[in-house]
DNA sequence: TGTATCGGTTCATTATTCGAACCATTGGTT
DNA sequence: AACCAATGGTTCGAATAATGAACCGATACA
């Protein structure tokens, strides 16, 4: 791993629930020499990219990601145009929708659209860390991943969410298939409990899966016919967020059927 | 340099004019072997922080950047807070107001707001990038800088950006004691014909300043009673800003008199 | 056909990174 | 007060990774 990669890799260990992280502790979290760590973290401050806080002298983030993001935001503006699908869709579906993009061997969250029609809803942050075993998006996304990829997920230890949680690597890849054949992926319960949720694979200009587009309902309110909405209106919106993006599915991509009928569940 | 600052200066030759660079442009443009860049900016692709794309094999700014943003946001909602802040004077001024960050020897806008009162306003963007040198968010910035740091900036070439700008470095040098005391900078058309701007620093929890806040008008809608509002306000705004962002002002700073007399332009 | 680009690759040389050990300081415990 | 175990930060010879001139094949243009 070149010495760039480093410095890069440190930047993963924040995360929502750790946003700040001294010095010893990041050493020991990256493996690497505590004085390899400070040089590192030191350049990588220099660069606006982290910032020292505070007595402990702790690193976090720094405002150099707002000027990017808002610059790579303005070259192709993914998050605008996915947001501007997931309204109408959590419109038409009266259920949260959300993209999220796949990130080393996760998914994190790029955006997401309330609808506000009932008083529950599922909730979705930005940012927010999606494993792809436990949830329907990454499902969707292992089912169009190279079997190299795929294989490399399954093979660590796959964390149990809820009691739903499919663990087992080979049933879960048992799941792919039926996924592939219909485009989209679905899970009962295997990140949250009481969360039903669909999800379908975005692809870029070479055809490689780069995230999903998923609607997440709660259990409760789950009928055929809600389920028959959101399956059609997914597949639709998901189908031109990859196209608006530039991207094209693969050729081995289902069609759209006029009315799909329901799926059954993968996870139940 | 570091090799790490070699790779994450790569970064900078992206902007809004030039959101993809090829490989040997990229080189040229930094001085850099090609070999090395072309390693670098593999580094960099296996991030995300940069995607190749299209048959030039052509780099851009990856997705990766908005997910650190988001964290980075979630960790210190700065463009949140600041935002609130523009929204209030832009309603009380009924002027463009933005706030910028320094960014090495630049300003990059991290968000502004529009009053929506008259037919026309000064227009800006995200992440559009401020000289120190021309604008008024500058001039405050660099009043409160280092004195080696200001030299760093007025040292190079300075670029006249309308025939207002002020390009001589001693006379730039010479507007920067009464900016201090005042605690506000002004410059009328110094980097857009027919912009009247005024700037306060902001700061961190250091007291060193880290950008500043403006409020943008034309040049013809400004009156002593206008100028006196955006002072005030403005003055008012900035140092809030600065409080919740949790920094200070330096000692020096002076503070807001309940009725500012109005400030002459440093720039004619 | 010749030339000038381009992105990408190679490999011996060289400069940079690495990391064990070391400070100085802080905060808690005995 | 003495001690211990942390912390962030620093040093310098040894080990490793970065470097860059030259090269390749492809493409585009005249």
């Amino acid at each position: 791993m070149g010495t760039a990669s480093k410095a890069l890799s440190l930047l993963n260990y924040f995360s929502r629930a750790q946003s700040q992280i001294g010095l010893s502790d990041l050493a020991r979290l990256s493996g690497m020499n505590k004085a390899t760590v400070y040089r590192l973290m030191g350049e990588l401050a220099d660069h606006g990219f982290v910032e020292q806080v505070g007595a402990g002298r702790e690193y976090r983030l720094g405002p150099a990601f707002l000027r990017l993001a808002a610059l790579r935001e303005k070259a192709v503006p993914m998050r605008e145009l996915a947001l501007a699908e997931l309204t109408k869709l959590s419109e038409l579906t009266g259920e949260t929708s959300h993209m999220s993009l796949l990130n080393g061997e996760v998914l994190s969250n790029l955006t997401y659209s309330y609808a506000h029609k009932h008083g529950t809803m599922v909730m979705m942050e930005d940012a927010e860390v999606l494993e792809l075993h436990s949830t329907g998006s990454g499902l969707a996304v292992l089912a169009f991943s190279p079997p190299s990829f795929v294989d490399a997920v399954l093979n660590k230890p796959l964390i149990a969410r809820t009691p739903e949680t499919v663990t087992d690597p080979d049933a879960i890849r048992a799941l792919l298939p039926k996924i592939r054949k219909r485009g989209m992926a679905s899970s009962l319960g295997g990140y949250e409990q009481d969360v039903y949720s669909h999800a379908v694979p975005i692809f870029d200009a070479g055809s490689h899966c780069i995230g999903a587009m998923a609607v997440a309902a709660p259990v409760s309110r789950m009928t055929d016919e809600l389920r028959t909405t959101i399956q059609t209106e997914l597949a639709h919106a998901a189908r031109r967020t990859t196209r608006v993006l530039g991207g094209f599915p693969p050729d081995s991509f289902p069609e759209i059927k006029p009315t799909d009928s329901p799926v059954e569940s993968e996870l139940t």
